[in-house]
DNA sequence: GTTTTTAAGTTAACATGTTAATTAATATTT
DNA sequence: AAATATTAATTAACATGTTAACTTAAAAAC
């Protein structure tokens, strides 16, 4: 096999982006039940952990862009599942919580997530799962150092 | 900091997703500058390294739905990167191949992926990389296996 | 050999990713 | 205080992700 060949095959974005897939699949479903993206659900996860934010925060808590985020609110607002108040002391910013409805969907979802990771975690080894998670982490590091980002 | 918390910030498709943000990051100026996405990009390079295909193939390829491809396709056709012809054996098939332009555009942006690549597998260590490389593709066998899928 | 089924590819509809432009409110500058 | 610059958030425009419906061609079944 060519060196072009073995490249395109090993490409780490691809690498990633199938891994990604692979650990997400069979948890998409309980997603659906719900009518829920991956993006809506990391919303609602980071709401329930951390209370409630603004869409700055919340863009950075879920790694999304504003723009995503901005649509996603509305959509989740509209279907009662956060609420938004407009903060007094800056009325530039919108305060996003979840409403009761909201939380009763994360505890429903919740479980399902915690036995994806366990699976995983059982299927890949505890171990390795941790190294994993060294490694992309000091991945992200060492690169955005070199990047002076 | 609570279970619940590190959970979150320990999500494996997060940190999967941002490892890859962090490694494409500064490649994408390159495609940037010929107008080509990130995915336009890996349709280029497949064709480049494995000849001409069909959609099929380079949707197996690419990692790609066929739903999106065929737009990228339609698109690349229309600035006159790739080529397609109906196959003769099977009419519902098109073989898509890289027109001359496509080529020079594959030469021009090939050697700052190779930069890329070298970059990072200096700070983050060649062992490292390749380690990862491993971790990686075993889990999504270890996952996949378990999935019955 | 005609009906039925399967397969390749496209289109549709809606959510997200991404960059740039825009709006409204707050901070700075002068 | 008025003009200017920043900041939070939204909107716009276009490409992609995703599922379902659809079209056409080939294969199987009868």
């Amino acid at each position: 096999m060519s060196d072009h060949l073995r490249s395109f095959d090993r490409s780490l974005p691809m690498s990633l982006l199938r891994a990604r897939e692979a650990v997400m699949k069979k948890f998409m479903p309980a997603l659906k039940a719900h009518n829920l993206s991956a993006q809506q659900w990391r919303v609602i996860r980071a709401l329930e952990a951390a209370g409630d934010m603004d869409i700055s925060e919340l863009s950075e808590a879920c790694y999304l862009l504003m723009p995503s985020l901005s649509r996603i609110i509305q959509n989740l607002e509209s279907r009662g599942i956060v609420l938004r108040k407009s903060s007094n002391s800056d009325q530039r910013r919108s305060l996003i919580s979840l409403t009761e409805p909201g939380h009763e969907i994360f505890t429903e979802i919740a479980p399902k997530s915690s036995e994806r990771y366990e699976f995983i975690s059982e299927r890949f080894g505890p171990g390795k799962l941790e190294l994993l998670y060294e490694l992309l982490e000091e991945l992200v590091e060492k690169i955005e150092e070199g990047d002076a980002g």
